[in-house]
Order: C-alpha cells, then structure tokens, then sequence
DNA sequence: TGACAAAAGTTAGACATCTAACTATAATGT
DNA sequence: ACATTATAGTTAGATGTCTAACTTTTGTCA
C-alpha cells in the first residue's frame, strides 16, 4: 500500500478539468468552465434555482456563485429574476440559448464517464463508487465533528 | 453504478486540500500552502533540485514553480543557486530552517493518509489503490493520443 | 563554424476561487 | 412591536494557477 490514493484523485481531477475545458471550448462554449456546468446541470434538472442552492449544489461559495452566474448571463444563457416568496432571493432561470445546450452538455457528460470509466470492469466501477463514498462520508463526518468542536 | 466517480473525487480533493491548508497554519506555516509542500516534499527526497525537476514532480507548470519557489525562498526555507553544469538552469536547495521542517511534514503526511484510509479495510485500501491507478493511467494514455494526434 | 531550433527560467496578464465585509430583507424572542 | 439575529446576495481584495511571450544558454546540423 502506498497510501497514494489523494495523489491520484489530484491527477486525475486535474486531468479530468482539463479534458473539460477542451470539450466546452470544442463545443463553442468557451468562457464557460466546468463550474458553469454544475451551475447548468441543476438548472437542467430543476428548471430554476436560487443562488444559494446553486452555491450548494455546485460546492462552491455564494461570492464565486455570484461570479458564475454573471457570466452564464452575459452569455445569454440564464437570467436572473426576482422572487416573489422573498424579497432577498434571486431566482436563476435558463432562457432559450441555455436550454438549447442540453443536449451538448448530456453529450459531453457521457463521453467523461467513458472516459473514465472505460479501463474498469462493470464490477470495478461500482467498486471504486462504493469506496469512494466511504472515503467521502467519512471525512464529510470528520470535518463536521471538527467545526462541531469549536463551538 | 451512478458514474459520479469524477465527481466523488472532486469533493475528496477539495476536502483534503482544505484540511492540509489547516494542518499547515496549524503547524505555524501561513502562507504554505499544499503545493509548496510537493516542492519541499522532493527537496526532502533528494537534497536539491532543478526549477524544472520540481515543475514535474509537482504536477505544476514551470511559471507556477518560480512563484512557489519565490515565496519559499522569502521564508527562508530554500535557496536558489546557479547550477555548475548548466548556466540556464537553477539549482534549489534547502536551507537549515527547511530542513527542520521535515518531521513535521512526516507527521502531516501521515495523518492526511490514515485520514483517508481510516474508513477502508487493507484490502479496500489497496483496492482503491489499483482502480485509481488504473484510471489514471488510461486517461494519461488517452490524453498522449490525442496530444499526438495533432502533430 | 555559424545559423537556427530547443530548453531553462522568468515576467506579464488573465481567470477561478476564496474570505471578509457590506446591504437588504426576513425571522425571532421578549 | 421592536430590537436583535440570521439569511440572501453582492462587492472588494487576495491568492494560486494558467498561457503566452521574452531572455539567455545549449544543442544541432549543414
């Protein structure tokens, strides 16, 4: 054992970024980065969002939300509109162009699963899913009882 | 199989990024951060190093490399020198304070990994070891492809 | 041997992200 | 009911990283 396993996740996260970025500007979306994408991907699924559960959604902070947000808009492919439960909420909707990219992103979003799927067995890839939850929960536990601590 | 593998180590590497910039304040290094620690990490291995040695061995470009090493010497942790050999390249040392740096970094190292594995029997861990490797492997493979291609 | 290509390193400029501080609105508690 | 606290979002400033362009030295080859 090595214990290696967070240097690999860093290659390959950084691989992975990168093949994106590559894929989004091939698609005509350059300017747009993954992050955009997170941002997008709940919007495909919910139809709208406030900036807090993109924030939440995408792991990112509401200041880089807000960032996030005010290029997919100059890019004419959300808008922002007003709650109208409160007065505080801003609303994020897809307009025609950003729900046009539905398909491109679902394309896009196969081809990285291939890709990183492909050298591993049915079998191994549930495997290597399973065990990356139980790395995942528990250090989402650690770091909870940790800010827990210091209260 | 949900093909959130991608995802899953995102989130892990953002996590233990996060944690390892803590442990570094904690150890009274402000201003190091993660990728300072892959520089001193090879110093500590071989003694010395060229600019472009630590650019590979971090996984960082050569640019990113003259920052990190800019604020490691103005902490007094390195040196840089003119190497005998070649009178492009730069030679990095460390220095005293450096190298007394050492066991704490062994102790970071050490507690980032059970960390990590804490949640995995040996035989998971060493599993998650080999999956990994495997991905890693196919997509540096594929990313050679297609780099070559374009020749 | 002399021109041209390759390599080592730095500088300059851009960008995604973060934390801290601010504004505006909603919720709470006495 | 009003003061306090919490929440939604933005702005400002800092940081780590990248690509592109530049300088200097080394290697190549005709």
């Amino acid at each position: 054992m090595k214990h290696d396993a967070v240097m690999l996740m860093g290659r390959i996260h950084d691989l992975t970024q990168k093949w994106l970025r590559g894929e989004l500007v091939a698609a005509g979306l350059s300017g747009i980065v993954p992050s955009h994408g997170d941002v997008l991907a709940l919007l495909f699924m919910k139809g709208e969002a406030t900036m807090h559960e993109l924030a939440a959604f995408s792991h990112r902070t509401r200041p880089t939300t807000t960032v996030l947000v005010d290029k997919l808009e100059e890019a004419g492919l959300v808008r922002r509109m007003q709650s109208e439960d409160d007065a505080r909420s801003v609303v994020v909707v897809l307009t025609a162009e950003g729900e046009a990219l539905r398909g491109s992103f679902a394309v896009i979003s196969k081809k990285l699963a291939s890709r990183v799927y492909s050298p591993l067995s049915k079998d191994e890839g549930e495997m290597l899913e399973k065990l990356l939850n139980k790395v995942l929960s528990n250090l989402e536990a650690a770091k909870d009882a940790e800010s827990a601590k210091s209260d």
